[in-house]
RNA sequence: GGGCCCAUAGCUUAGCUGGCUGGAGCACCCGGCUGAUAACCGGGAGGUCACCGGUUCAAAUCCGGUUGGGCCCA
C-alpha cells in the first residue's frame, strides 16, 4: 500500500485509470470473467446519430452503465452491444443545409446516391463522435461492435420482420388523409409533428341554402385553402341550432348557427340586431343542401355528384365552438376524411406533393401553394359575397418536427400497420412487462396504445431502410425477406449497397403477369428501424443462435418520451413477429431540464454541454450527481452546483482513503493478512458500530438498486461515507492511529477502516468508475479491477441494530454538548468536568453507557454518571416554597417564622417528610406539624450546570472549571500552538523539536503536570520553562487573558534519522537508538570500530557490521581525517551555513535567495562563543578545536560521544556544549525576537518611495493596482505578479505592455505554479536586476502561503526587500487580512517598510 | 380538451401504508478544529408543506377541486 499524497484531482485521475483499463485490457478481462455468468440481455436504445450528445443522453447512458456494472458485480454475463439509429430525415435535413440544397426535385437532379453516401458519411461521423464521448463518461459498453440500423444485415431482420406482418395481413396500402410536409414532401407520421401557436386566418363562410333565398349556413373555418375541396357540412345532432334574422347597417340576411354562440358572434361580427326565427336541434338540420361557394372557379364543384353532396351531415365529433358547423372536406382533414368515408363522399385532395393546387382544382388556383392561397381564396369568397366574418385566430397547429414548416393535410397512398386490429395483444404484452415505476406502463403506456391509430410505415425519402415491396401494375405484391432472395432479383451486383438509389434499380419478374415489378420507392419510418433492434442486432433470423440464447431483453431504460416511440415501436414489433414483448422491464427515465426547469434547447443556448462538465469537475462527479439528483423517472433541472457537491463528496472518499493510507502505509498494514474474525476481540465498540453500519448499508444500497431507485442507493453510500465514515469514525480512531506502537487496538481500526473503505468503493464501482478503479487499485490490489470484483452481500452476523441507535444517541448528545459549549463559550479544547445522562430506559443508558468512550473522548469530557430510571437527578437543587395562606391558616402568628426556617432546613429532609405525609419543626418549643398542602417543591440546576433536552432522555454538563481541568485546557492551548509552529516552519511530521515557553507563574504552575504530555504530543525532545526563549521560530501567543512567548527550534533529528536508515536491515526503531546514543549519523561512526558501535544497547553485532561496513564501502581510498592542523583563532569567520527554521523539506528555501546580507552588529569569534560555555575552560576549548570542531556548525551536529574525544572534555561538559550550540544559527534575522508589530501606518502614501517595499491590506486588490499604475506613470518599469487570470487583470486596469504573471498551476505561458517559488524569485531578481529597477506588485501572498509554508514565504520576501532596497525600486504586496492569522499578519508587516492599509 | 407525472426553506430535495418538535445538502451569517488541511466540523437564520374544500381525535401524507410546471396525445 502506498502513502497517498496527492489531492483529488478528478481529471488527471480519471485519465489515469481509462489509461490502464486500456492498457490492461481491464474491459475484456472483466467480461470475458463473467462469461460463465447467466446471460443477461440488456438491450441499448439507439440514440440517434445528430450531432454531440447533451445531459438527457449523459444521464441515460449513465443509467444504463451503471446498472451493467451492478448486474456483472451480481454475476450476471450482460450483453452489452450499444447501437446507433441512423437513418430518417434529421440527417437528410442536415446534408441538405450542408450541400445546400432545398427541395426534393433538387436532391434528385444532384443525385440521390450523393446525397445518400453523404447521409452516410455524416451519419458515421456522428457515431463516431458520440461513442467518443460516451467513453468519456466512463461507460462500458461494447463500443468495438456497436449494432447499426445502416447495416444491410440489420435492415435483412427489418425487411424479415415487414414480412411477417404482411403475411399475417397486417401490412397493407391504403388511401389515407395524412399529415404531411410539403417542405420535405412526405407524410409524417404523428409522432413527426411538433405543436406549437401559429397565427391563421378566422373566417365566417355563408354557404347558402339551397330553396331558402337569402340563407345561409355559418360556416367556420381557419384554413381558407381547404373550402376549394369542401364536399358538405356538420353539425352535432344533440346541439340546438337557431335560425336568425341578422341585421347589420343596410345589410339583412337568414344565418343558420349554434344557438349558444349567437351572442359571441353579434359581438365579434358586429351584428346590430338579430332575432331568432327558429330553433333546432342539429339533427333536424341534416340534410339541408347547400350551394358550394366557390363553383365557378373549382370545376369538380360542379361535377361532383352524390346523395350527401353538399348537404349537412351529423357527427357527434363537432365542437360547441364558433359556429357549431364545420365544413367538411375530406381530403384534408382525417376526420373530415372518416365522415366522409361514411357518407360515401370520395375524398376530393387537389394538392400535390410539394402543396401546390393540382389542375384539379381549377385552373384559377392550380400551381399556387396552399397556405399562400389563403387570401386569393378570401377575395374570392369576398367577391362572391361569401364571406360573412374574416379575423384571426392564433391557436395550436402542427408542425414538421424538422424543417418546422407548418404541415397540411393531403390524400395519398401509404403503407399501414393495421395496429387498431391487435391493440389487445399489445396491451396484454405491455401488462406482462415490468415497468420502474408502475404507472409508467398501467397508465402512460397503455393510455397510447388504446389510443394508437394504424402506423404509417411508409416515407417518401431517400436515407432510410427502403421498402422491401415490389408492386406490379396488376397489383402483384412482393415483399423481400432477406439478403439472400434480393440477389435474385434482376439487376443485382454482388456487394452493391442496397439503400436507395441503387435498390431502387433491382426489378422482380411477376409471378402472375409476368410483366416486370418496380420496388415502390419509399423508406421505412425511422422508428420501425429502432422496433426490431432487439433481434436485428442478434442478426436474427440469418443467426439463430445468439437468438435463441439471448432473446428477450431483460431490461431496457429510456426517457418517458419513448412512450410513443422505441417502447411502443418494439412492442409492435415484437407482437408482430413473436407475438410478445422484446423486453421484460422498463426502467422510464425523465428528462433532463435547465435550472429553472425548461426543456434545454441547443438553439436558445440553454443546453448544458456533458463535456465541458467532465473536463472540469469528472466524469465521477457527474455519474453521481446524475444518479443521486433526483429518482430516475422524475425530471431534474440540472444544477452545475449539484456537480460540485458530488465531487465534494468524493473529495471526502478521498480524503478519508488519504487518512487510512498514511497510517496504514507507515505500519505496513497488510488487510490481506488481518481477517476480521481473527481481530474480534480486538474490536471496540466504536469499530463494531461501524461494521454494523457497513452491512446495513449494504443492504440499503442492494434493495434499492433492485427497484433502479439509483437516487437512494447513491445517497445511502454517500450518507455512510459523509457523516458515519468521514464525521464520526475517523474522528473517533484518530488518536488509535497515531499511536508509534503497533498494537492490536490498531490493527483493528485498520482493518474496519480498510474494510469501511473497501466496501464503499465496491458500491460505488457501478456509480462511480474512476475513482473506486483508482482507490481499489492501491487499498487491494487484487482482484486486478474493482470491477471483478462481487456485489457485496450483507453479512448479518456484524449488525447490531442495538449498537447503531447507541450511537445515534451519542451523537445526537454531541451535538447538544457542542451548542452548548459554543454558548457557554467554551471551546473543545477545554475540558469539561462531566456530564450526566437521565435517560427514559434502561436500554438507553446500556447504549449510552457501551459508547462512554466514544461520547467522553468526542467531547473531551471527563466523566460521565447516569440518572436511575425514573429518578431525578439527586444534585437537583431541591428548594421549598412555603405557601404562607395554608400555613397562617393553622399556625397565625407564627407562619412568618415558620416561612424562614423551611427555607433555612435542607429541602430534601423536608420533602422525604412530606412524602411520608408530614414533616414536624420545632418552633418556641413547640411542634409544629407541616402538611403537604403547606409547602411546594422547586428544583433548579446546581451553578455552572447547564441542561438539555435529547430525543429520549435529558443532559446536565457540569462546566465548572477546576484547577486541574484549567491546566489540562492550557495544556491543550499549548500544544495546538506549538503543533502550528511546526507547521509553520515546515517541519517533517516525524522531527524532533525542542522547545522552550515564557509564561507566567500560574500557566508555569499549570505546565508542570502536563509537560511530559506536550512534549511527546509535539515531539518535543526538550521542553523548558524560560525567561528569553530561543528558537528558529519564535511567537508570542494570547491565551485566554494569558500572554506567552513560545520558542522552537528543529532538532534536525530526521535527517540523521534518515542517513542511519540508510544502512541495510536499519529499523526505526534502532536507528533512535543509535541516535539517543549520541551516534546522530553515519559520518559520526566513521571512526568508530564496530565493537564500539554495537555497545549500544538493542544493536546486535551483526547490526554494528552492517553499520561499519556500510560506512565504510568507498573507503578503498579513505580521506584524510578531519584537519587538526591549528589555525589563528582570531581570524577564524563563523562558518557559512544555511541559516533559517525550515531547513528540512528545503530545496525550496534554499534556492530562493542567498541570505540577506549579515547585520552590523559585531561578530563574535567561534572561540569566544565556545568560551560562553559555562564551566568551559581555554584549554578545553582549544582541546576541542584541534580535534577539529572549528565552527557551531560542527558542534551543532556533532554526538557528545565525539566531543570527549578531545582532551579535558568530560561526557557532561559535551552534553552541556552541544546544547549550547544546538539551536545555533546565523544571529540574522529579527524573526528571533517577538516583537509587537509596530504600527507604521502611512495611510496617505500616494507617492511611493524608491528602496522600500509596502504591504497593501485591504480585501480585494485594487489599491495595490491604483498605486501600482501612478508609479508607472511616473516612468518606472512595472511588473505585476497576480493569481487573478491576467488578461482579465490586464484589461481591467489597462497594463498594456506590462509583464503580468499569472500564478496558477494550469496556465502555460507567463505562468508560475504557486510551489514554484524559485522561479519566482528568479523572475523577480532578474526584473529587478535591470538599471534603473522598478515595481513589483505581487498581489496573491495568499495562494503562496497556502501553497508552500508560511515561512517559506516569508524568506522570499525578506529577500525581494533586500534586492527592492539595493536596486532602487518598490515592493507592492496586496494581501488579504481576512485569509491570514494574526501572528502570521504580524511577521509580515514587519518585514515592510509601510503597512498601508487599503 | 384528454391521459400520466410533479409542486415541501432563496435553490436541490427527504419525509414509506395519516401520529412525536417537517429532516438534509447548497447558498447566507456566526463560531470551531488544525498532522485528512485549497480539507473538515458545529451553530444560527430561513417553511401558510402551491391554493381551496372534505375525511379524521389527528393531514405535508388520504379524497375532491383549482392554479402552475413537465411529458404524451387530441
Amino acid at each position: 500500500m502506498r502513502q497517498v499524497d496527492e489531492n483529488y484531482s478528478p481529471i488527471q485521475l480519471e485519465k489515469d485509470v481509462k489509461a490502464l483499463w486500456e492498457s490492461s485490457r481491464i474491459y475484456d478481462k472483466v467480461k470475458k470473467a463473467a462469461e460463465s455468468g447467466r446471460s443477461y440481455y440488456f438491450l441499448d436504445g439507439p440514440p440517434y446519430t445528430t450531432g454531440s450528445i447533451h445531459i438527457g443522453t449523459a444521464w441515460n447512458k449513465v443509467l444504463k452503465d451503471t446498472m451493467i456494472r451492478y448486474r456483472r458485480m451480481q454475476g450476471f454475463n450482460v450483453r452489452d452491444q450499444p447501437g446507433f439509429d441512423m437513418h430518417g430525415l434529421p440527417i437528410e435535413v442536415k446534408v441538405e443545409q450542408s450541400l445546400g440544397i432545398k427541395s426534393k426535385k433538387e436532391i434528385e437532379t444532384q443525385g440521390i446516391d450523393k446525397f445518400v453516401s453523404t447521409c452516410k458519411e455524416f451519419a458515421l461521423k456522428f457515431k463516431a463522435k458520440m461513442t467518443d464521448e460516451f467513453k468519456m463518461l466512463g461507460v462500458w459498453m461494447d463500443w468495438d461492435n456497436p449494432y447499426l440500423t445502416v447495416d444491410p444485415k440489420y435492415m435483412a431482420s427489418v425487411w424479415w420482420t415487414l414480412k411477417q406482418a404482411y403475411d399475417k395481413n397486417l401490412l397493407t396500402m391504403d388511401v389515407r388523409v395524412l399529415p404531411w410536409c410539403p417542405r420535405c414532401e412526405t407524410a409524417l407520421a404523428e409522432a413527426e409533428i411538433e405543436y406549437w401557436d401559429e397565427t391563421d386566418p378566422s373566417i365566417y363562410v355563408k354557404f347558402a341554402v339551397v330553396g331558402e333565398a337569402n340563407t345561409y349556413l355559418l360556416v367556420w373555418t381557419t384554413t381558407p385553402w381547404t373550402i376549394p375541396g369542401n364536399l358538405a357540412a356538420a353539425v352535432h345532432p344533440e346541439l340546438t341550432y337557431v335560425v336568425v334574422r341578422a341585421k347589420r347597417g343596410m345589410l339583412e340576411e337568414t344565418l343558420i348557427l349554434l344557438q349558444d354562440k349567437l351572442e359571441e358572434l353579434k359581438k365579434v361580427a358586429g351584428i346590430e340586431d338579430a332575432q331568432i326565427l327558429e330553433t333546432a336541434k342539429g339533427s333536424e338540420l341534416v340534410g339541408m343542401r347547400y350551394k358550394h361557394p366557390l363553383t365557378d372557379l373549382v370545376p369538380y364543384q360542379q361535377q361532383v355528384t352524390g346523395k350527401h353532396v353538399h348537404t349537412v351531415l351529423q357527427s357527434t365529433e363537432v365542437a360547441a365552438e364558433n359556429t357549431g358547423i364545420v365544413h367538411i372536406a375530406p381530403g384534408h382533414g382525417p376526420e373530415d376524411f372518416e365522415i366522409g368515408k361514411k357518407h360515401d363522399l370520395k375524398p376530393f385532395s387537389p394538392v400535390d406533393e410539394s402543396g401546390n393546387y393540382t389542375a384539379e382544382a381549377g385552373e384559377h388556383y392550380a400551381g399556387k401553394n396552399v397556405r399562400d392561397a389563403n387570401p386569393l381564396v378570401m377575395s374570392d369568397l369576398v367577391e362572391r359575397g361569401a364571406m360573412f366574418h374574416e379575423g384571426t385566430v392564433t391557436h395550436r397547429y402542427g408542425h414538421c418536427w424538422r424543417c418546422k414548416k407548418p404541415v397540411i393535410y393531403r390524400i395519398t397512398d401509404q403503407w399501414f400497420l393495421k395496429v387498431t386490429e391487435f391493440k389487445d395483444k399489445l396491451n396484454a404484452a405491455n401488462d406482462a412487462v415490468k415497468w420502474y415505476p408502475d404507472w409508467a406502463g398501467a397508465s402512460r403506456e397503455k393510455d397510447w396504445i388504446t389510443n394508437a391509430r394504424d402506423w404509417c410505415i411508409s416515407r417518401q425519402r431517400y436515407w432510410g431502410t427502403p421498402l422491401p415491396i415490389w408492386r406490379c401494375e396488376c397489383g402483384n405484391v412482393r415483399l423481400v425477406s432477406s439478403l439472400e432472395e434480393l440477389k435474385s432479383a434482376k439487376g443485382y451486383v454482388e456487394g452493391m449497397d442496397v439503400h436507395r438509389p441503387w435498390i431502387d434499380r433491382l426489378t422482380f419478374e411477376c409471378d402472375k403477369c409476368h410483366k416486370t415489378m418496380p420496388r415502390v420507392p419509399d423508406v421505412l419510418d425511422v422508428w420501425f428501424d429502432a422496433g426490431v433492434c432487439s433481434w436485428a442486432s442478434l442478426g436474427y433470423p440469418a443467426n439463430q443462435d445468439d437468438f435463441n440464447r439471448w432473446w428477450p431483453g431483460e431490461w431496457i431504460t429510456e426517457a418517458h418520451d419513448q412512450t410513443r416511440g422505441w417502447f411502443y415501436s418494439q412492442l409492435v414489433t415484437g407482437i408482430l413477429a413473436f407475438g410478445k414483448s422484446p423486453y421484460k422491464s422498463v426502467l422510464m427515465h425523465g428528462w433532463a431540464l435547465t435550472q429553472s426547469g425548461e426543456a434545454m434547447s441547443k438553439s436558445e443556448g440553454t443546453a448544458i454541454d456533458p463535456v465541458g462538465v467532465i473536463n472540469t469537475l469528472g466524469a465521477d462527479s457527474l455519474r453521481l450527481y446524475l444518479l443521486k439528483a433526483n429518482a430516475p423517472w422524475e425530471d431534474m433541472a440540472f444544477q452545475q452546483e449539484g456537480v460540485k457537491a458530488a465531487n465534494r463528496t468524493l473529495n471526502i472518499l478521498w480524503n478519508v482513503y488519504k487518512f487510512a493510507t498514511l497510517y496504514m502505509s507507515i505500519d505496513k498494514f497488510d488487510p490481506s493478512i488481518t481477517k476480521l474474525e481473527s481481530i474480534r476481540d480486538d474490536l471496540r465498540a466504536d469499530d463494531r458500530w461501524l461494521l454494523s453500519r457497513i452491512e446495513s448499508m449494504k443492504k440499503n444500497v442492494t434493495d434499492a438498486m433492485e427497484v433502479y431507485e439509483l437516487h437512494k442507493a447513491t445517497r445511502a453510500i454517500e450518507d455512510f461515507i459523509v457523516e458515519d465514515l468521514s464525521r464520526w469514525y475517523v474522528k473517533l480512531v484518530r488518536d488509535r492511529l497515531w499511536k508509534e506502537e503497533d498494537d492490536k487496538d490498531k490493527r483493528a481500526a485498520f482493518k474496519v477502516l480498510h474494510e469501511a473503505l473497501s466496501t464503499s468503493i465496491s458500491l460505488l464501482a457501478p456509480i462511480t468508475p474512476h475513482i473506486s478503479e483508482a482507490i481499489h487499485a492501491n487499498l487491494t490490489g487484487k482482484p486486478e479491477s474493482v470491477h471483478m470484483l462481487s456485489w457485496p452481500a450483507q453479512d448479518t452476523k456484524w449488525v447490531d441494530e442495538k449498537l447503531e441507535e447507541g450511537m445515534k444517541l451519542v451523537r445526537e448528545i454531541s451535538e447538544l454538548i457542542a451548542r452548548i459549549r459554543q454558548e457557554s463559550n467554551i471551546n473543545l479544547r477545554w475540558p469539561v468536568k462531566r456530564i450526566v445522562v437521565k435517560a427514559q430506559s434502561d436500554e438507553v443508558i446500556e447504549q449510552i453507557l457501551g459508547l462512554k468512550d466514544a461520547l467522553l473522548t468526542q467531547n473531551n469530557l471527563k466523566d460521565l454518571d447516569v440518572v436511575p430510571v425514573g429518578d431525578e437527578w439527586e444534585e437537583m437543587i431541591l428548594s421549598v416554597v412555603p405557601n404562607p395562606n395554608a400555613i397562617g391558616k393553622v399556625y397565625r402568628q407564627w407562619s412568618s417564622k415558620i416561612a424562614v426556617l423551611l427555607k433555612n432546613r435542607p429541602a430534601k429532609t423536608i420533602k422525604a417528610g412530606i412524602d411520608k405525609g408530614e414533616y414536624s419543626l420545632g418552633i418556641e418549643g413547640q411542634l409544629v406539624k407541616i402538611l403537604p398542602n403547606m409547602v411546594s417543591f422547586s428544583s433548579t440546576l446546581p451553578p455552572d450546570v447547564v441542561g438539555a433536552d435529547f430525543s429520549k432522555g435529558s443532559i446536565y454538563i457540569d462546566l465548572e472549571q477546576t484547577p486541574a481541568l484549567e491546566s489540562e485546557g492550557f495544556s491543550r492551548e499549548i500544544i495546538r500552538r506549538i503543533q502550528q509552529m511546526r507547521k509553520d516552519m515546515g517541519l517533517n511530521v516525524e522531527e524532533f523539536v525542542r522547545v522552550e515557553i515564557q509564561c507566567s507563574r500560574r500557566v508555569e504552575n499549570f505546565l508542570e503536570t502536563w509537560k511530559d504530555k506536550i512534549a511527546k504530543e509535539t515531539r518535543a525532545r526538550r521542553f523548558e520553562i524560560a525567561e528569553q526563549p530561543r528558537g528558529d521560530y519564535i511567537v508570542e501567543w494570547n491565551i485566554e487573558t494569558e500572554s506567552l512567548v513560545i520558542g522552537v527550534a528543529s532538532m534536525k533529528v530526521k535527517a540523521g534519522l534518515d542517513d542511519l536508515l540508510k544502512v541495510p536491515g536499519m529499523t526505526q526503531d534502532k536507528a533512535q537508538k543509535l541516535y539517543d546514543h549520541g551516534h546522530t549519523s553515519l559520518a559520526s561512526m566513521k571512526d568508530l570500530p564496530d565493537e564500539d558501535i554495537a555497545l549500544v544497547e538493542g544493536i546486535t553485532k551483526l547490526d554494528a557490521r552492517r553499520v561499519y561496513d556500510y560506512i565504510h564501502k568507498d573507503d578503498v581510498k579513505a580521506p584524510a581525517p578531519p584537519l587538526v592542523t591549528a589555525q589563528p583563532m582570531q581570524v577564524q569567520a563563523p562558518a557559512q551555513v544555511p541559516a533559517g527554521p525550515a531547513p528540512q523539506s528545503s530545496e525550496v528555501v534554499q534556492a530562493i535567495a542567498p541570505e540577506p546580507a549579515p547585520p552590523q552588529a559585531p561578530q563574535r569569534s567561534f572561540m569566544e562563543m565556545l568560551m560562553e560555555v559555562p564551566g568551559l575552560d581555554q584549554k578545553a576549548a582549544e582541546a576541542l578545536y584541534d580535534a577539529g570542531f572549528t565552527s557551531p556548525q560542527t558542534l551543532k551536529t556533532a554526538s557528545p560521544m565525539d566531543l570527549t574525544k578531545a582532551k579535558g572534555i568530560s561526557e557532561g561538559m559535551a552534553n552541556k556544549i552541544i546544547e549550547q550550540f544546538i539551536d545555533w544559527r546565523e544571529p540574522t534575522a529579527p524573526a528571533t525576537r517577538p516583537v509587537k508589530a509596530e504600527v507604521k501606518a502611512a495611510p496617505t502614501v500616494t507617492d511611493l518611495e524608491r528602496s522600500f517595499s509596502y504591504l497593501v491590506e485591504e480585501d480585494k486588490p485594487e489599491a495595490s493596482y491604483t498605486l501600482f499604475i501612478t508609479a508607472m506613470k511616473k516612468g518606472m518599469k512595472g511588473y505585476c505578479v497576480t493569481r487573478n487570470y491576467p488578461a482579465k487583470i490586464r484589461s481591467k486596469f489597462d497594463l498594456k505592455e506590462t509583464p503580468v504573471v499569472w500564478l496558477s498551476n494550469v496556465g502555460r505561458e507567463n505562468t508560475i505554479r504557486p510551489k514554484d517559488l524559485e522561479k519566482l524569485s528568479l523572475a523577480l531578481e532578474q526584473f529587478l536586476a535591470q538599471p534603473g529597477g522598478g515595481i513589483v506588485l505581487l498581489d496573491g501572498l495568499e495562494y503562496l502561503i497556502t501553497n508552500n509554508n508560511f515561512i517559506t514565504v516569508l524568506r522570499l520576501i525578506q529577500s525581494l526587500r533586500d534586492q527592492v532596497a539595493i536596486n532602487q525600486s518598490i515592493l507592492l504586496m496586496a494581501v488579504n487580512r481576512s485569509t491570514l492569522e494574526s501572528h502570521q499578519l504580524n511577521l509580515l508587516e514587519r518585514e515592510v517598510d509601510y503597512t498601508i492599509t487599503g
